[in-house]
DNA sequence: GCTCTTCTCGTACAGCGTTCGAGTTCACTC
DNA sequence: GAGTGAACTCGAACGCTGTACGAGAAGAGC
């Protein structure tokens, strides 16, 4: 049953009528964690509705009563994945280590389901668990002494960085691993690609020779570890100013 | 013809052979633009082969000799939009102002074609739009004084905390347009919601109250600055410690 | 025993991306 | 100027997708 406006979502309609028989064969908690699974194992491509109702052992179009859309399975997954996201309480660590614990939640989160970050980018975030995740974000940073909009802004922030930081790095590691080869291989099979781009940027080939000495897993958290203690320090200076 | 490696993406292989042919009726140009069109007016999920074969007046199989995949024309499609993203010279500018510039450029070439979101989640952005992008970007901090490393690591917090704000505000934007309802429609939709979420944050009811009587669009720009701010702040202030 | 609600599911449909192979059109060689 | 081969176009067909629909089963309340 849609809700008045044109709009559709599993957060605006209403909760579904309370079941009367004790245990029909099939629940929404129970296909939300079915199609988790099939996502973790075999990813985004692999979900199907026929494959998941396989899984569940039942028919594929029974799943259409407990969920009116595949776009509304996904909305219940990706809000899963938010959920795994937990922050310390910010009164015993502190606003800036409650807040960089939630950064490093959300990104290990989102890296545990690389599938998540093709929904991030394909439906907003309005279930109960990412409502969470920015409430308990915005406690941490009133508890800074952010006030008013400046504290919608800030939590924001640290939210959009956290997100933008991890999605392309998903993304990369994604292609690369629906592949057979590995990084290294990978850097190799793009080096034409690199070698237009130095005709702008001299330095680039030298630095892209650099690449391949790296350790890549540390080179992505040194990142994201730089950028974090940035956003953080820059809004502390806010802070400061007011 | 894939390369040696299981990896395939359009900006791993070889360019396509020169044609010999003045002009055959379809080029690769072509396709894309007309892609891109059809993904303006009418969103991702109008984009199919025969529909864009149709626009181009041809059969849709033919799309195939220009391009192995659709996912390698959406690839081209993606670094259009980046190719959109312009900095203006950071040696006439300073590096601040060139960097905040580039920031406000790749929000808006994104949110003038929001179905990009839903590509930038999905593949790894390697196009030589994208390698542009990022290269002047980081022509722009190598001026500002960083170095090595931490070159690399600063233009990629920006670039994140840029597609980071960017990207969920885009698909906001997306879901609400989608329906016949506006956003203040939408807000009443989602309000049952935030009652929920509001059991664990009493001053998010409030908070929410207030968020009906706020001129969306501003509040948007403002967040986004906000944000930047902080980041090019914490920047400047990694700058001076070393 | 009847009816009403809740739930399952086989069938069917329109649309999708893509493969294949036959067909056309041109630049080129002998 | 006939012949060859590469460069393209494209209709037909395949296997897959999400989902509408309606028949049916199973239990609750009267």
């Amino acid at each position: 049953m849609p809700s008045k406006t044109g709009f559709t979502s599993v957060w605006s309609r209403e909760a579904p009528a309370k079941r009367t028989r004790e245990q029909p064969s099939l629940s929404r908690e129970q296909i939300v964690r079915a199609a988790m699974e099939l996502l973790d194992t075999e990813g985004m491509d692999a979900l199907s509705m026929r494959k998941l109702g396989a899984r569940l052992g039942s028919g594929a179009t029974s799943i259409y009563w407990h969920v009116a859309n595949k776009e509304e399975l996904l909305e219940l997954v990706l809000d899963e994945v938010y959920g795994q996201a937990r922050i310390p309480d910010p009164a015993v660590t502190g606003w800036r280590d409650a807040a960089a614990a939630f950064a490093y939640g959300l990104r290990s989160a989102i890296l545990e389901h690389p599938w998540s970050v093709t929904l991030i980018g394909a439906m907003p975030s309005l279930g109960p668990n990412a409502l969470a995740v920015g409430t308990t974000l915005m406690n941490a940073f009133e508890l800074a002494g952010f006030t008013g909009m400046t504290l919608e802004y800030a939590s924001a922030s640290l939210l959009s960085y956290t997100l933008g930081a991890t999605m392309p790095e998903v993304s990369w590691l994604n292609t690369v691993g629906r592949s057979s080869a590995d990084a290294e291989e990978w850097m190799k099979a793009i080096r034409p690609q690199m070698r237009v781009a130095a005709a702008d940027y001299p330095k680039l080939l030298a630095r892209y020779e650099d690449y391949e000495r790296i350790d890549f897993s540390r080179a992505r958290h040194l990142a994201f570890d730089f950028g974090l203690i940035s956003i953080l320090d820059g809004l502390e200076a806010r802070l400061r100013q007011t």
